[in-house]
DNA sequence: GAGCTTGTTGAAGACGCGATTAAAGTTTGG
DNA sequence: CCAAACTTTAATCGCGTCTTCAACAAGCTC
């Protein structure tokens, strides 16, 4: 099969905005079920709290907007949204189902309208479709080249040099340091690279990690037994810089 | 003021699909009255027509699709398009409104779906929601000559020549080196190669792509064993350069 | 410093990936 | 309608990579 899940992609996140608490939960363990990674927010100001940084990284993928909302209202929500230049695909939930409600929403910058009630396997269906057409547009994966001293990585091309010189590392081995500069100096327990780089179904022996690690190091470091990138944090586990 | 159109911004094509007569007839007036260029057609193998040449030049910039038509039904049509790596925005239009058709139409390809009968307002907001989703990249340079080295891509003529000389490539070759020449250095997994030469929804093996591969080694390289231009990142997939 | 835990290192076999070839199936053009 | 070209599938081979195992070293606790 031409489908297999790339094991070093990071989850799709999605943002429920809806202040039943009863249809929020229901909406957000479906698409949990549905292998999504959802963070959940009653109102529309907790909306807009998600919204603070740079369009450049937004803090989800999607965006389930309810209009009924105390406060801050749906609308108010995506045309901020839209006005601070986050292009995040938002479908709108809402139990207005006029013609007109529809219209406006959508004028305002919502990608989709859907009225409740709806079936969870729509609004799943719907939630992949408008991911799959950004998807394609390219609007995320705006992959920056990693630096830190002198190791650099290109994560475009899957290629990474220590001064200038080319480094050939096996898949394993370059997934591990692209994880690490991801976050310099961040301590990863070797579970949390188990589901990182080899991928939640792993069902190996965590000892694995140490022998890439040794190896990665072997490729890295000018004294493979005195690190100076990837550290050792007893009892925790590894960190680099 | 201000806002003034971008100077002779080329008009948005829309396509119709719908074999009842006067839905078609009010569906294309209502849209030509709100500026776009409307072609319609009545059947699915008059929209198939449409989609013969190269995903680069698309005939249309969105499909209005209704599901019951006469022999090719439009959820064919949807798959052929996406099978051959249109990725065209579709909004399906269809009288049947079961969640299953609704799902089912949205995995098949389709970005949309809009139960009649439904609102003129509606459905323009609809295209327009997602036109401004798919605002494209897509026209941008496409039409570029591409270098590298020896090889030379005219993308207007699909020719390539490797040293001045006429090289004579399948067509799924010819698309896998523009991908390739479009991004030198980009590493490219197997999967995403079947997205962008094969089309979304491809249901083969991923395994085709690495016979293809081969062949056109064979005809670019100067020894398809130890290639120079199209090399192996093992473990993720292909770069060229 | 004894004894435990945790990390390092080396090596061997299993495994998976990619290259390659052949052949079946499909489309295209005459 | 046939032949040629192209695409896809399948099967095999070789080699790089991954995993496991086991011995050893280094920290930490008492």
């Amino acid at each position: 099969m031409a489908v297999s899940p790339p094991p070093q992609a990071p989850p799709t996140r999605l943002l429920v905005v809806e202040d039943d608490d009863t249809i929020r939960e229901t909406i957000a363990e479906a698409l949990i079920g549905e292998g999504f990674e959802v963070d959940a927010v009653g109102s529309g100001s907790n909306a807009l709290e998600r919204f603070k940084g740079s369009p450049e990284n937004p803090s989800c993928d999607l965006v389930l907007l309810d209009l009924m909302l105390p406060g801050v209202s749906g609308l108010d929500v995506c045309r901020y949204m839209r006005r601070r230049g986050f292009s995040t695909p938002i479908i709108v939930v809402s139990a207005r189902d006029s013609e007109t409600d529809r219209v406006v929403g959508l004028e305002v910058g919502a990608d989709d309208y859907l009225v409740k009630p709806f079936g969870m396997r729509e609004l799943v269906a719907r939630c992949r479709a408008l991911l799959r057409r950004s998807a394609r547009n390219g609007d995320s994966g705006a992959k920056e080249v990693l630096r830190f001293d002198e190791i650099t990585l290109y994560p475009e091309e899957c290629r990474v040099t220590r001064g200038g010189q080319e480094v050939n590392l096996s898949p394993k081995e370059y997934r591990l340091l692209e994880v690490f500069m991801q976050s310099p100096k961040r301590v990863w327990s070797r579970d949390k690279l188990l589901e990182r780089v080899w991928g939640i179904d792993f069902m190996g022996d965590s000892k694995t990690v140490d022998v890439h690690i040794r190896w990665l190091r072997e490729k890295l470091e000018t004294n493979p037994s005195a690190p100076t990138y990837i550290l050792t944090v007893r009892g925790f586990g590894y960190r680099f810089g």
